[in-house]
DNA sequence: ATCAATGTTGTGAGCGCTAACAATTGCATC
DNA sequence: GATGCAATTGTTAGCGCTCACAACATTGAT
């Protein structure tokens, strides 16, 4: 810095205020400073500038199943509006979801001085943990994580829900079953409490409900079971994944869909059109629901004020696993 | 840290000793130290340090379509690994890939002032853009990137491909055809290559090569035209999602896999052993990738050594798409 | 008892930057 | 031309840490 002070024929206190656009800076100051940065390659030490700001500019992403289909996208979402603003993003995955992993990553971002937290780990007991942190940095949840207090982003995904079970209802279903995620998600939890309202407000009562792990292996064996009761008329099924192990196993025993049961997913992974049949599902964006997050956040961080969260619709998506009821 | 020094009755220096594992601290000092901290619950400021010593303990990843099952998963390791060895890892995920973007993302590093880099950008063109930056720090690829210099870990791609031809080859197929991913990328290059050799070697002239944009809707829409075709025997997919959309134009135009038409597809998403039928498939373990990548990037940062770059097996899994040919 | 060699601890400087304050300049006004 | 005020620029200190070196114990050999 003091080399481009020099070039510039000024001190290097006015070429800080150039680097933070300070008001009160002439022009002409301003263009000759700048030049010398260029001529001279000139970049900014981010350790020393956090040194004295005491702040790192960087945003930690703590997250579970980093790789799946929904957190990788909000992580897309998160670090491009991030990175846009000026923002660093470090990233700490989750392999197992224990108190322990979780304040073992939370401490590395003290360590690391991060100036907020995005949290995209959908399991309840979460927050709790959480809570004793929230006082030292700046956090914001993707998805509700059980206290509003950290609510970011949502999708309402109970809203979802009803979209997908509503759509059956319509088609004259009557008996839609429903294979869930592990009850201890919240999504999980949104989605089943979605179907149960649906169902409950059109004057049936929910009753066949299963509760899966969102792994394809698992819908393909709860598939194969529900195939060999035929009771159903309809299945909701709380994930693509877990949709298209159901898809097989009906496939495998010569039921048919939509003639024979309808299904309905939820992601809309881009996979899912082309499922054997292209499968109805309910599609959410999770890179807006990254962006929204960090907009919060940063809110939080530069103006001191707490946003309203941001909830993101859900959409139906109509394909070919269902049709009109038969019976 | 002048008061951790103070409660244990020492010197800040001898604080920064104990933190340090400086081997000249005599036990009882050092867990005097040891329990100030704990006792003041002290954490080192990240910010200071690397302003001293001139290194960050951050790691930059820059990768494109991070939300692949490939890149996402290699993420996972990168990620595990240099938490593991206490480094933070700045994530830089390029929407779309053009030197300019590459350039950016590599600034953003600089200005963070990152130790190193791990690359996960499967085109081409990315090492002309990298090469000048090498100099400035330490470079690692996953993946090859047209420069054994850069290179990381490796999956050995065209051992993966011939593994898929020669399993078709063994069943008695002859037409071999192969939709590619796009030729611009590495990995799809190094398959390509792959099925080639693995056909020249059995002296059959490898002639159906179809590009393809690694998406399952171009499967679909290449599927169709190879359906109505039908002079191919067997076809090897350049991934598991075009496969998917190839399978279902099949089973749209009453194609039957595999008694008709034997496919492969390439990386073994957890999906499909699900598809209709289940895929035969090239499996290949990103994660180990990834963390190997981060081991050899470690060793160069620490010991100064320029390790051997890494090189995982891929792996052919033989499911139900693939059978004897009927001829 | 003396000395050197070793192990252990303390001292001072400075990494590159920004915040607070001090000093200078330009300009309109009397 | 002198005066005051604002706009612009310079000066100093210090963020929390590590490095190089100095100082002090401790030990064993002479």
């Amino acid at each position: 810095m003091e080399d481009v002070a020099r070039v510039a024929g000024v001190s290097h206190q006015t070429v800080s205020r150039v680097l933070n656009n300070h008001p009160n800076v002439s022009s002409k100051t301003r263009e000759r400073v700048e030049k010398a940065i260029t001529e001279l390659g000139y970049r900014r030490n981010t350790a020393a500038r956090s040194l004295v700001t005491r702040r790192s500019q960087t945003i930690g992403v703590l997250g579970s199943e980093m790789a799946q289909y929904g957190p990788s996208h909000t992580l897309l979402g998160v670090q491009q509006a991030a990175r846009e603003a000026g923002y660093f993003v470090s990233v700490a995955g989750l392999r197992e979801v224990t108190p322990e992993t979780i304040r073992d990553a939370m401490a590395h971002f003290m360590d690391q001085g991060v100036d907020g937290v995005v949290v995209t780990v959908p399991h309840p007991g979460t927050f709790d943990v959480l809570k004793d942190i929230t006082a030292q940095v700046p956090l914001v949840a993707v998805g509700s994580i059980g206290d509003e207090h950290l609510a970011g982003a949502t999708v309402d995904q109970r809203q979802g829900a009803r979209l997908a079970v509503e759509h059956l209802l319509e088609l004259g279903h009557q008996r839609i079953g429903h294979l869930s995620g592990p009850s201890d998600w919240i999504d999980a939890a949104a989605r089943i409490e979605g179907w149960r309202d649906a169902l409950t407000e059109a004057g049936i009562e929910p009753v066949t409900l299963i509760e899966g792990d969102w792994s394809a292996e698992c819908g393909y064996r709860e598939g194969l079971k529900i195939a060999a009761d035929r009771s159903l008329s309809a299945l909701f099924v709380a994930n693509d994944q877990m949709a298209l192990g159901v898809l097989r196993a009906f496939n495998e025993l010569g039921v048919r869909v939509p003639e024979d049961i309808s299904v309905v997913g939820f992601d809309d992974q881009p996979e899912s059109a082309y499922f054997i049949p292209p499968l109805t599902t309910v599609a959410q964006d999770f890179e807006e629901l990254g962006q929204r997050c960090i907009g919060l956040l940063l809110d939080r961080l530069e103006s001191g004020t707490t946003g309203t969260p941001a909830t993101v619709e859900p959409r139906l998506v109509v394909r070919s696993t269902t049709a009109p009821a038969s019976n």
